[in-house]
DNA sequence: GACATTAGGCAGAGAATCGAATCAAGATAG
DNA sequence: CTATCTTGATTCGATTCTCTGCCTAATGTC
């Protein structure tokens, strides 16, 4: 851990400091049943519903994994599991209501974060951040 | 999960993919028997070796995580303890020969990789990245 | 229809994490 | 100097997380 930091490394840190933002205001904002693997599960779970194959590999967990975190956070109340009509060995998870209130606070927090992070490198450099992390994507996202 | 991406999650992209290759190439080497818990301790001791204290904050884990993971460390024959010169209280944990080398191994990958990356973004693009993360640092980072 | 594949779940074990309490060694104040 | 406060590390106990392996059901293929 000597010398100057590696990417990877970096990363880390920029994303946990995210994380722990957003888990925090989650608290403070009553839902405070929500643990970090949970939230990560979470996170990943969009409008129109997601398999819990897909959150697995967005959440980079494996599919067991994801089931325990879906339970737990079904039995919260952040989602439900529905048939996925497509295809019936599936099902999706969607949002339930607290989980949607849930994502509201979450995607403020997010906003309020990137916008500190804005006014700290200044708009144009915080495009090209953004730009160059998504292509650095290309090659590093195992999935799509 | 619509939508684009925001920073932290495509850090988290970033920050795994370098952390797989790195944990699948010590296994690889032999080294099979560090988890990716304890990776993340041992990945941030330096070479003049690292109070407990400090490891639990480079980490992100608390110092009961941290003794818990040295305790691993040091059984598996990658660290050892050695008391603090500067403070009797504390001690440093220091690598021990087979720590030794499974760095050299996690350096070579590191340096593989960021090679990769490289070729992919392009020379200056790469240090442009770098840059940016580390000013983000500036004020991401809790510890300095 | 036989066979492989895919989606999800169950069970059990092992690993990781934390909160609380403990202990020892500095540091500070009077 | 001793009483108190702080700091570094550890132990204990409980909870959460994660994986390997196996299983069932639905789909797809030949």
């Amino acid at each position: 851990m000597d010398g100057p930091l590696n990417i990877g490394l970096l990363c880390f840190i920029v994303q946990r400091a995210m994380e722990d933002r957003v888990l925090a205001d989650l608290a403070a904002a009553g839902y405070d049943d929500v643990t970090i693997a949970q939230g990560r599960v979470l996170a990943r779970v969009d409008a129109k519903g997601t398999r819990l194959s897909d959150l697995a590999e967005r959440a980079r967990v494996t599919r067991q994994t994801a089931t325990f975190m879906v339970d737990h956070l079904e039995r919260a109340g952040y989602v439900r599991r529905v048939p996925d009509p497509s295809d019936a060995r599936a099902r999706l998870v969607v949002f339930a209501e607290r989980g949607l209130a849930a994502q509201e606070v979450a995607r403020r927090t997010e906003a309020v974060v990137q916008e500190e992070w804005t006014r700290h490198l200044g708009r144009r450099a915080t495009a090209r951040l953004h730009e160059l992390l998504s292509r650095l994507r290309e090659i590093t996202d195992p999935y799509r």
